[in-house]
DNA sequence: AGGTACCGTGGGAGCGCTCCCACCAGTGAT
DNA sequence: ATCACTGGTGGGAGCGCTCCCACGGTACCT
């Protein structure tokens, strides 16, 4: 916990000029020291430290933000109340990936909540403030305005899952069309072919993909696509449950279903066996997020695992190189960065 | 999202000096309307207002920062590691409480986990930087620094459970005691006088204040203390399993346990089934949290509520007080303020 | 010998604010 | 008329840092 030794005379804090000072050396020699500049010479960078050490001086972030004009801090922003954020594993997934990548960096990481009217109100005013270097927007629906504040204040971003094909900020996502794709190609090799999708909310674009997936996944085994296998969902349990129920009354002989999440699986499944099919032996059943439900459930659930947490390392890498580079605006915009990385498919006993 | 009109003629985000020169004012005029000092006349305050507003004049938090020696920000610190604090709802109602305290306020809301080494070595640094007016202190241990370092760095801080009876810091709790009695007396009240008590942690001072709470509900009943029916927990799971099946062997005619935690009754649970205990008509269960698992529990669990959002609530109070109250010391200390809120017993069919 | 290039260094200027002192009425008491 | 306030105001000083220009020194060319 650091030593810290005898301090400024006058009680406070010890200030880089006092370490000037002690050092025997400028203010700006030690404040090349502190940066890490290469352009100080190591006898002179050894006697700096050891003053830094013998007043146990650190840097006063205030006057450096004000200086510099940064704040050595980015939010991750989550326009959901709390409670979904508690909820929701894949939140606390992404918060474990964004925290390990920044933890060799001396950034610090703002968790906001922007679920209300007034929580919005706030952001906003936070972000006009300029509070933060950089942003890091999770679950944005399509038709959020935040992403153009963002764009209008100059605030670098990116952006976990992108609104739409011509998505504008730097994003990384999971690769839902390949994902759906391994769901169903999966269902098709264990012998079924009659495979029903349950969607998410057709206003996220990665629910738009998954449907694509599915489609093409179809089609490519030559089954077709019969529009009256898809229904859609919303991600909640009860959309799954009355959407099984659809299905079922539509399609009675399905014998496989792709569900675009895990929680959507869970209401199928109660439907399915309120209609007293078995699974898997009537119907196999894949969910998708690899949470905690699947492994859960009775029976365990196949799922399509998405590397979250590598996801928020991605997002991090990409948000400080976007930070550095803020350049004078002319080269910017043109080279977008967009990431998709591969998904996994967990195979257990339900299909 | 605000106004935002016209900006500083450079391109940069306007200064008090340019909203004075547009007010026909002085700087000294606008810092006193923005910080809603009453020296200022009506006419001139409408003038400074109108001139913010067509300027989307925003504060810049690190000049004010560096100036006024404050960050206008607290730090909610858990010293636990992520998983736990997502996987306990102890923290998103804590969290809840301290989100709605401060929401009538400009200060912002730091989260930061300190649960490895590396992360506390993080964090004394951050501390040592004086990053934050004030630090809310959740879930300690009795030997924690932390409190320490914080009243060497003069940093105000709340605890949420005091470590000891003489805890030196400002703390809310919920009354261990009071709560414990309440458990032990309901059991009483339900014809139950073989009561077992399962402990949590005892280097937690709210566990030992429970067994107090145990001792002497079940003395003032006449009953005496049987040390034999007191097993020691750790608040887990597993440690409650075990500890059941101590008590079980030990004084196999208990009929009612009351445990530290709602985790733990669960693993008493277990280890009553197993032993073909029927609950409540063999042995009556309480537990003390009622969280999630007392509701969702077969049968569902009665418990003691503690008020967490609440006490979150009452934390901010504190601190916010302990923060602008920061006087040159003399008075300071003296007063202490220990905050102990009532807690609830929640009745179901477990007892 | 002079010229050119750099490297390492010192320190002025300034970031945008708050604090505080000085100042100017106006008011009421003497 | 004089004095002592008081409410309202302007603006200097300074918070602790980074940025950048200027400087002397060394090294390597002409």
């Amino acid at each position: 916990m650091a030593t810290h030794g005898a301090r400024g005379r006058s009680g406070g804090r010890p200030t880089l000029e006092e370490v000037a000072a002690r050092a025997g050396v400028g203010r700006g020699t030690v404040s090349r020291v502190i940066n890490g500049s290469p352009r100080v010479s190591d006898a002179t960078r050894a006697a700096v430290e050891a003053a830094v050490a013998e007043l146990g001086y650190v840097p006063n972030t205030a006057a450096r933000a004000l200086a510099a004009n940064r704040t050595d801090a980015i939010a991750l922003v989550v326009p959901e109340p709390e409670t979904r954020f508690f909820a929701e594993p894949y939140f606390s997934d992404m918060l474990k990936g964004v925290g390990a990548a920044l933890s060799d960096t001396e950034m610090q990481l703002l968790l906001i909540f922007a679920g209300s009217d007034r929580e919005r109100a706030r952001l906003a005013q936070y972000l006009a403030a300029h509070r933060v270097d950089g942003v890091l927007l999770v679950s944005v629906h399509a038709d959020d305005p935040l992403p153009d504040l963002l764009a209008q204040l100059e605030i670098p971003a990116v952006i976990s899952g992108p609104r739409s094909a011509a998505e504008t900020l730097p994003s990384v996502d999971s690769d839902n069309y390949g994902g759906a794709r391994q769901a169903v190609e999966h269902l098709l090799s264990r012998g079924r072919s009659r495979v029903a999708h349950i969607t998410g909310r057709l206003d996220v674009y990665g629910a738009q993909r998954r449907v694509d997936g599915y489609r093409e996944a179809m089609s490519d085994a030559g089954l077709g696509v019969d529009e009256g296998l898809i229904e859609a969902g919303d991600f909640t349990e009860e959309g799954g449950h009355r959407a099984m129920e659809v299905l079922l009354e539509r399609h009675p002989d399905i014998d496989a279903v792709f569900a675009a999440s895990d929680v959507t699986a869970a209401g199928a499944r109660r439907a399915l066996r309120e209609a007293g099919r078995r699974i898997p032996e009537d119907v196999a059943l894949v969910g998708y997020d690899d949470s905690a439900i699947a492994r859960h459930m009775e029976p365990p659930l196949t799922s399509v695992r998405q590397p979250i947490e590598e996801m928020g390392r991605r997002m991090i890498d990409l948000l400080l190189t976007e930070v550095a580079d803020r350049r004078p605006l002319a080269s910017r915009g043109l080279d977008r960065r967009q990431m998709v990385l591969a998904t996994e498919l967990v195979s257990r006993s339900s299909s």
